[in-house]
RNA sequence: GGAGAGAUGGCUGAGCGGUUGAAAGCACCGGUCUUGAAAACCGGCAAGCCUUUGCGGGCUUCGUGGGUUCGAAUCCCACUCUCUCCGCCA
């Protein structure tokens, strides 16, 4: 969430501009109606102005009431005082009920508004405008036409979509065998890597999470027909494990010197795709369930966008060990996401698509979420008050999609695909992966 | 699912309807003492909001939401969560 004080305030920064100009312009960039600032300050106003006035109101109650409780303590007659009283409780109820109607009207436009993108951010009007930081590793020019997963993972027999259909519905699949195999062994090649050489602690939270959470890392409310919902219930699968893992610390003040705290986590992710009905209806790229391992940091304010790059790289780790070619793109503004102030997406190499897909996406909401969820840590010194800690979350990686990276960029022209050598002892030293017989 | 107990500050834990934002202890910060440290002693130590150039002033907050009252941490109702016992269950 952003900050209406910060909104408010007059001075100009470093840059010659108020917040409230630099975010007018963000809003523009990002295709959205930048007069909601103005909206905002009204609403403000007039909240401000109603909170004063019930508070006087209060307070004059409060004086009262004292009066009336000396008076009794020395056994005088206070029945004039309580006579005057009498009814001022109500008048004050409804000032009170006025002033956080202006508070929830606030709050309601305020949630609904997306970061402030970070300087770094390259302006642009779609994806087409993303900047591509730096390609790692070369496509490789197979000798034979490739095949897509789908193809490759139905003659192998390890891939079922149709029975998937069958048993619950489209965008689910059943992975049978190797496929199976191979997803299992990622996840946990995935997390020993980052507990073992990135130093992160590992994790398995909730698979469903409440709406308060939910609000806590964005989602809610203007994404909430995104995540599916347990009928009858405040219970939702959620949509990656960012949300649970970013919520563990909501509502807490952390020590300075514990930061930053870092996890990651392994979680299945649901999503209900609404809106996204004709993209990528075939294969495994768009499912409702994938699973994912998250990286999650909480951080230093002074440290995130240093923690932002090595996030990153911790990512992109994942694809050089598997040696798989892959790309990162800055995302620009209009394409980042809505609590993001700055986001790198790695796309991996599909030759069954002859194209970059994304694979990881990697954020530092800065205290976009920390403001929501109320995650602050207080700083060393004698008067020191606690401040807002900066979240930041990457894909590390979605198990799925790389799935598919493999099957496609190792597959052989039999249709076999041969196994990364840094996944063989995951899979018992197998090398190849060939037709299930039967 | 049934029965009972509970929820107070960073933590533990007191709290007759009216100087209780909240005793005490621990933790933490500053000081005295000490060659240094520890101990001891002294002092400080919640958050948010409104207002003020500043000093300061005011309001709210004792799980959440309502209610009673001039006044609620304290009384009443509902809900949530935690713990114990029984049942069920991987």
């Amino acid at each position: 969430m952003i900050d209406i004080k910060s909104l408010e305030k007059t001075e100009a920064g470093a840059n010659g501009k108020t917040y409230a100009q630099e975010y007018r312009e963000c809003l523009v960039h990002r295709g959205q109606d930048p007069s909601t600032v103005d909206r905002l300050l009204e609403i403000n106003k007039e909240r401000k102005a109603l909170i004063t006035h019930a508070e006087q109101a209060r307070a004059e109650q409060n004086r009262v009431s004292q009066e009336i409780a000396k008076l009794k303590r020395n056994k005088e007659d206070a029945t004039q005082l309580l006579e005057q009283m009498q009814g001022l409780s109500s008048q004050i109820k409804k000032m009170a009920e006025d002033a956080d109607k202006k508070e929830l009207e606030l709050n309601e436009v305020l949630s609904r508004l997306p970061n402030k993108c970070h300087a770094s951010v390259p302006v642009g009007k779609s994806e087409e405008d993303n900047v591509e930081v730096r390609r790692v590793g070369t496509p490789a020019k197979l000798p034979f036409a490739a095949k897509d997963h789908i193809a490759l993972g139905e003659a192998l027999g390890i891939i079922d979509f149709e029975r998937a259909g069958k048993v619950t519905g489209a965008r689910f699949t059943f992975l049978r065998g190797a496929a199976s195999a191979l997803e299992r062994a990622l996840i946990q090649f995935m997390m020993d890597c980052h507990t073992q050489e990135h130093g992160y602690e590992e994790m398995i939270p909730p698979f469903a999470v409440n709406s308060k959470s939910l609000f806590g890392t964005g989602q809610f409310p203007k994404f909430r027909e995104d995540v599916f919902n347990l009928a009858g219930t405040d219970y939702f699968m959620v949509p990656t494990a960012e949300v649970p893992v970013t919520n563990y610390f909501a509502g807490e003040i952390l020590a300075e010197e514990e930061l930053p705290v870092k996890f990651a986590a392994y979680t299945p992710c649901f999503r209900s795709e609404a809106g996204n009905y004709g993209k990528d209806t075939k294969g495994l790229i768009r499912q409702h369930q994938f699973n994912k391992v998250e990286l999650m940091v909480f951080a230093h304010p002074d440290q995130s966008y240093e923690i932002h790059e090595q996030l990153t790289g911790h990512a992109e780790t994942i694809l050089k060990k598997l040696e798989l070619p892959y790309r990162v793109m800055a995302l620009c503004t209009k394409d980042i996401g809505f609590g993001a102030a700055k986001c790198y997406d790695i796309e991996v190499w599909l030759p069954g698509q002859q194209s970059y897909r994304e694979i990881s996406s990697c954020s530092n909401f800065e205290d976009f979420q920390a403001r929501r969820a109320d995650i602050r840590f207080r700083p060393a010194g004698p008067k020191a008050k606690p401040q807002y800690v900066h979240t930041l979350n990457g894909s590390g990686l979605a198990v799925g999609r790389t799935l598919i990276a493999i099957i496609e960029n190792y597959q052989n022209q039999d249709g076999s695909i041969t196994v990364p050598a840094a996944l063989q002892p995951y899979l018992h030293g197998r090398k190849r992966i060939e037709a299930r017989k039967v």
